[in-house]
DNA sequence: TAGTGGTCTAGACCACACG
DNA sequence: GTGTGGTCTAGACCACTAC
């Protein structure tokens, strides 16, 4: 081990090394905080740092009571070809079993932010809110924040909140016909980390989205955050178009 | 929300509040750990806890000796309609300083993965590999991995090891036609942070890349690595270019 | 030299899982 | 009840920064 790194970064190294090398498989419980603290001859706190490093990353999982184990997750590609709100479509596509939790459906005064993406009038400004947690198979992966324009949600509130967003625009006329996507990286907070079932600090995209349909007239946007430790998103450039 | 949250996310999230709340404001310096301590009746560790939460998402800066200060970071952005090899026109773009300081040039036999992307046969497995880290200003931005193949290389070489990728291909010649992109979320390990100079598991965006030639022959490929807190990525999607 | 953050220890109490 | 991880404390030593 070098001579000038922490300790914990030492173990942390080590133990990667280590599942990386199979020696730990997915699914295997590592030894517990105080065996490791044996091991490597440290407190307690400094296994601890080094496994919160690993949880971090993604790989591996605690749980209360039970141990350390290590995780096996292949990632869910989505593509950025297409908004988001075409979830179901890119799940379905990998064979993957997408459903959906409806937790607040409620018509509110827009925000300032979401009035200028959604292009409102100061006398048009109410919205429907929609927050869903999304899952692939039983494990979560995403909690998906929506703003429809008013007219949207009157109209189509009882399919909304129990099916995916694209479906049930798509059935109904409203499909996008161009979109605005920006991509950032967020960490779980406390509330987010409870609601997605997450550890707190595990690295979260944030992929913002405005779609609008022909007439340039943008109709539903939001922000899906996706588990950074399940989910990647790809593109293809050029070829004359996006793919 | 819960009712028996940890003290240090209580902290945490009190301390981002007066962020947001401008009661510290960008570069100003927080309270030490000895008074955060003493302000919350809790023990150093619990402090250093909550503030390590926020450095890893970039809303403080720690440094040893002096204090911890809160960060401003506006976010480059890059656009995903073309390859990350346009890094330096995206800075340019931006009225941003771009630079890049080379760390590793030399031919090295592919390995497997490198192989297997930019299609090399098994007598012209030879690539270079070039690390570089890219500067917006004074900050680093960005670590980038890039494989060329060992034709460029030869040719190229000094071009390469002195400015931007892509002026340099391009004058030369080389213009993408095409590329796939897939971008992932990373935590910054100890080399990664001593290299990019940002704190031990800051969140990444691990850009993976390859472009391809007209023949449809894929020439340079690698993945850039960019400061979650510094970047995001960005496209418009549709517009006649998508189904 | 004094103050700051970086690391680490030893020990405590709690909540949860399992037999 | 025993073992596990989750949280927190009090105190120590070090390296670095400023004066």
């Amino acid at each position: 081990m070098s001579p000038n790194t922490p300790k914990h970064v030492d173990i942390s190294e080590k133990l990667r090394s280590e599942i990386d090398a199979g020696i730990y498989e997915p699914g295997d419980k590592l030894p517990s905080e105080f065996d490791l603290g044996q091991r490597f001859d440290v407190s307690r706190t400094t296994i601890r740092r080094a496994i919160a490093d690993l949880t971090r990353q993604g790989l591996v999982t605690t749980y209360q009571g039970k141990g350390c184990f290590v995780a096996q997750s292949e990632k869910v590609n989505f593509s950025l070809a297409s908004p988001l709100i075409y979830f179901d479509a890119e799940l379905k596509r990998q064979n993957l079993d997408g459903s959906i939790k409806s937790i607040r459906f409620e018509c509110i005064e827009a925000p300032k932010d979401i009035v200028r993406r959604l292009k409102l009038s100061a006398d048009h400004s109410r919205v429907y809110w929609q927050e869903k947690v999304i899952y692939a198979g039983e494990e979560s992966i995403a909690l998906d924040i929506t703003y429809y324009r008013q007219s949207i949600g009157d109209l189509l509130g009882d399919q909304l909140q129990s099916g995916f967003t694209y479906y049930t625009l798509a059935r109904n006329g409203f499909k996008p016909h161009s979109a605005e996507v920006r991509v950032e990286c967020a960490l779980a907070n406390f509330q987010l980390s409870e609601c997605l079932g997450v550890p707190l600090g595990l690295p979260l995209f944030v992929y913002n989205y405005v779609a609008t349909d022909q007439d340039g007239m943008p109709f539903v946007c939001g922000k899906t955050l996706t588990r950074s430790d399940r989910t990647c998103f790809s593109v293809k450039i050029g070829d004359g178009s996006v793919e």
